[in-house]
DNA sequence: CCGGATCCTCAATGATACTG
DNA sequence: CAGTATCATTGAGGATCCGG
């Protein structure tokens, strides 16, 4: 079926003709490097940029050295299975390192690496950013909801 | 009920005795700054560090005005539903504007604001730590998983 | 062309219980 | 204490159809 509203008419159709030639982009220029690293660095910071990673990451990073128990602690509301969870991504990313204490009961500590220090000083920008603009972006909040 | 391994000796119950009391950090310090900022900043961060919404911050920031459809091809991947839904969460916060021009067909533009581009610019520095260190990531990852 | 409305699926998360 | 295992929930995201 022909969209008739867009062709009952001949002055319609002519608009339709002029715009979608004239101004359309030429081609969207996208990424001008590496598509494979492009996706590996967005599959990245998709799990790095999680909310329980970055809590983890800034509780680390003040704390230093801290066992399991104490991270639940300072993390607000974080349950214990995605305490385990998150840490062995990290783990595993190589942004802290895991240490057991084979005593009774079992006692472990992590503690990031310089990886996860770095990574941590990276967000540093982007909290610093959520921080300072959180008014603005409030009130272009509510300007939006009032709106509708 | 008791956990009877850890109290079945006196060996084992003095090691446990010692851990405890010498060990734990005396008080997690959390978050030493106003806790509704800090719960707002996360908020924001889960919601603005999501995989589209940091995409489409990076396609703008090259395009600059740029219509639905040509950042729906920007996007690899990206359905048009969640294309629709990002845009107006960006739009929400501030982040960018969207102009729609009375034509038929319709036509609308997108622009980064002047607080969009700050936060692409925040963004940055941990696209560049993420680009920087993928290959040390990599190999935590095969070395972890090897170990397993 | 832009995008609203609907339906559907599955993976992320939380709650709970159990163990070394 | 530091997990593992299991189950239930829910909501993000994709597919599709329709309308201005």
């Amino acid at each position: 079926m022909a969209p008739a509203a867009f062709l009952s008419e001949e002055g319609t159709r002519k608009i339709y003709t002029y715009l979608t030639e004239s101004v359309l982009p030429p081609a969207p220029p996208l990424a001008e490097i590496d598509p494979r690293v492009n996706r590996l660095v967005i599959e990245l910071i998709g799990r790095v940029a999680d909310k329980w990673t970055m809590l983890i990451l800034e509780v680390l990073t003040e704390g230093g050295t801290m066992r399991f128990s104490a991270i639940g602690r300072a993390v607000p509301g974080i349950s214990q299975k995605m305490l385990t969870q998150t840490l062995r991504q990290m783990e595993r990313d190589g942004l802290l390192t895991r240490t057991v204490h084979p005593v009774i009961p079992p006692r472990v500590d992590y503690r990031l690496t310089d990886l996860g220090l770095g990574l941590a000083e990276a967000f540093c920008g982007v909290w610093q950013w959520a921080e300072a603009h959180l008014d603005r972006i409030d009130a272009a909040r509510r300007d939006f909801d009032q709106r509708a």
